[in-house]
Parts: structure tokens; sequence; C-alpha cells
DNA sequence: TAATGTGAAGCCTTTCACAGCA
DNA sequence: TGCTGTGAAAGGCTTCACATTA
């Protein structure tokens, strides 16, 4: 089982583990069972151990697992165990949101530069980073790209990410990008969410003359 | 096969096509065939046959789809063929830039509100939309929430939304909360995507003392 | 001819049940 | 006894090949 192939959904929900982790071992506990982590999550008890095993055995039979050591497990198979560097572009609302989210600091992500097109944003400061300009990315060793342009601006922003060596990208914008078989790319489309929401809620009540066709 | 379960990930898709249809849809294009949309969305074409089919064929063979029609398919069967309001509440970096974000016009989605709890943003305008008391909520006919307030608040206000008779969340706040089973809730977790970026890219470099365990 | 719609095959993922270990 | 790790079964999704239709 070890060596076969590591199902992409497994891979997903390896970073719902470690926040449950992190927040069960700021409780001064020390070793936890997959029903105890399972019921904390509200997911199922096999599926946490089948996922696990996919990456080897972490636990100990009648015992548990030991939540530091699980920890650093699961960041070590994130390739999290050491400081990740990120690149955002596009310091529009969601940009700076984005560089201003307080969420990738307990996986370890450091967003190390923000770059723009607009002139008058170069030498801008949002929280501790400077805007500046995307050509002087390449000087820079960072390994991932943060995309938050405007549509019409996405194609030409990942073309020049891979030009500078960015290696994977987290996209907010949902156009297509032509060139996605070079580099890993993971798309986070809001919208496509919100209208995937749609469909599982019946309205509440149809309003006459709101239909749109 | 049309009255069997529909699968979770064809719902996931019908929006892709739907945003493709309606950018071919400005370029004066009547007909189009799954093979040439599949292309131009970098997808398969017998996937969109088949993700279709579920709903029922809305081709006409050795033709292809109407593309305004297929438009009003999809919209229908997305229960987008009117206005959905959303209230958003959590009115910070984010919860502006989600506010403020231009993609859910062609989905026909409106924001129709946005809730605080801090006194100091009540009554602010961010675009057309007054800052309001959660309070207020109630009185309202919307449907769907969206949820940007920060982790430690996020079941407070998910509990509030379903009093206030909200049918469905889309959720930026990735922390666990009870009470899901009651509502549809779909998570945007944008660190946990990145964690899962992380792995799919081997880190260009090993800086020496920068490794956490 | 050119394209759809779909049964069936193949593949991947989830769930289950339990052997085995502490 | 309590819990992990895993083979096997069940279930769901994707891919394929082709009958069918305009």
């Amino acid at each position: 089982m070890r060596y076969n192939k590591i199902p992409d959904e497994a891979v997903r929900r390896l970073p719902t583990y470690l926040r449950g982790l992190l927040s069960l071992s700021e409780q001064e506990r020390k070793k936890i069972s997959s029903q105890r982590l399972a019921d904390f999550l509200g997911v199922n008890h096999w599926q946490i151990r089948k996922d696990l095993s996919y990456f080897g055995g972490f636990g100990t039979p009648g015992i548990g697992y030991d939540i530091e050591k699980l920890i650093r497990q699961i960041r070590k198979i994130l390739k999290l165990n050491m400081v990740r560097k990120a690149a955002l572009v596009g310091v529009g609302n969601l940009g700076s949101a984005v560089l201003r989210y307080p969420g990738f600091r307990i996986y370890g992500f450091e967003i190390a530069a923000a770059f723009d097109n607009n002139p008058k944003k170069i030498g801008r400061k949002i929280g501790h980073i400077t805007v500046a300009k995307l050509q002087t990315l390449q000087k820079r060793k960072i390994d991932l790209g943060i995309i938050t342009v405007p549509c019409e601006a996405a194609q030409e922003t990942f073309n020049k990410l891979i030009t500078a060596g960015i290696k994977g990208v987290l996209s907010f914008s949902p156009c297509y990008k032509t060139g996605r078989k070079k580099i890993k790319v993971i798309t986070i489309d809001i919208a496509m969410d919100l209208s995937r929401l749609s469909y599982y809620i019946p309205p509440s009540q149809f309003v006459a003359g709101q239909a749109l066709s």
C-alpha cells in the first residue's frame, strides 16, 4: 500500500488534519486517537487512518498518535517543514486582503513579495511588504505564486511567473490559462463556488419578474 | 441515466461551462460543439457531454449546442435563472474585498447586505452597500450567507445565520463548525489550498537552519 | 458526414471488517 | 482491552466506443 499511488483527495485532507492537530496541541495533550481527532474535525476515523497509511503508519496500536510527532510528519509530507515563500501579484482589493490574511502563518508560509503593474502602487507598504515591479521577481528565490489580478491580466501574469521560475500557482482568477501543463495550478473561484452552493439551495421565494430568462 | 444520482463533481463543473459559454456568446457565435467548448476550457469533450447528459440532452446530433439555449439551461439547473441574494458577514479586509468583487455579476448574484459586529463599521458604505448590524438580517429575504469573520467568531456567526433562516453558506473561515448538517456549507480555505500546492512543488532549495523541525 | 447521448469498462476513492499489536 | 493499519468490498466517477440522429 505504501508504495501505491496516493489519492489526491488524501493530500487534500492532510491540511485539515494538520490544523486540527495544531489546535489540539495547544490544549496540552500528548496523544490522540483517530476517533477523537475525527470527532473534533467532523470526519470519519477510518478515513484519517487510511489517509495516513498512504504515507506510512504514524500511530501506535492501542494508544493512538503522538500529536507533536504527527504534526511534524504531516508538515514533512506537505513540504511545510521549512519556511515556504510565496509571491503575490495584483495588489487590488483581493490581493491586499490576501496579503494581510493571518491564516498562512500556522502552515509556515511567508508571503515574501508583492507585485503590481500600477506605478501608483509601487512602493506602497501593505503589512510589512513593499509593493514592487513584477520585473524584480526573477532575482528572488521564490517557488510559489499567488495571482490576484483581474481576468484580463491573468494570462500575461501567468506567463511572467513561469518565466521567473515559479513552480506552482494559486490563482484567484477564474480565466483559463494556457501553459498549465508546465506547472501546478490550483484555482480558487469564489463566484463558481457560490454558484455551486446555489444548486443545492432551493430559493425561498420566486420573485415575479426577476427571472433572467 | 437521466434519473440516476447526479455526481457532485458534475455540478462542480457546470459553472465552468457556463462561464465559457458566456465568454463565447460575446463572440457572436450561435452553435458550438462539445469538442470546441472543451478545447476552449481545457477539458475533455466527453466529460462535457456526460455532465450535460445527467440533466438531459441539450444538444443536436451532427450540429452541437445552441449557445444561448445552453446558457439558459445551465442557469436553470444551478437555480441562477433569477437574482439570488446573498448576505456577507464580517467586513474586514477579506470581507470588503469580496463585497467589491466583480465576479458575482455574470452569474446573477447580488450581495444584498453586509453585516459586522464592530460599531465603528456600522453605517459605512462599501460599494453601494451600507454595513448594518447582523440582528437586522432576519427581516430580509435572503437565502445565502458569506462568512468572512475571523476564526473565533465563525461558530457564533454561523449559528446566527441559521437562526435568521439562511439556507446555504460560503465560508472563508477554516474553523470547524457544529450544526453543519442542517444547511449546506461550502468552505474556501486559502491557506489549505496553498498547503496542498506545496505538496506538489519540491522546494527549489533547502535553506539551512530554516527547517521547522 | 458530424456531432450528440449513453451503456459499459476501467479506474479511483470510500467504507468496512478485522488481524495484529501495545 | 483499545486502537492502528490494511486487504477487500462497495460505491462513485471518468473514460471509452459506438449506436443514433440531424
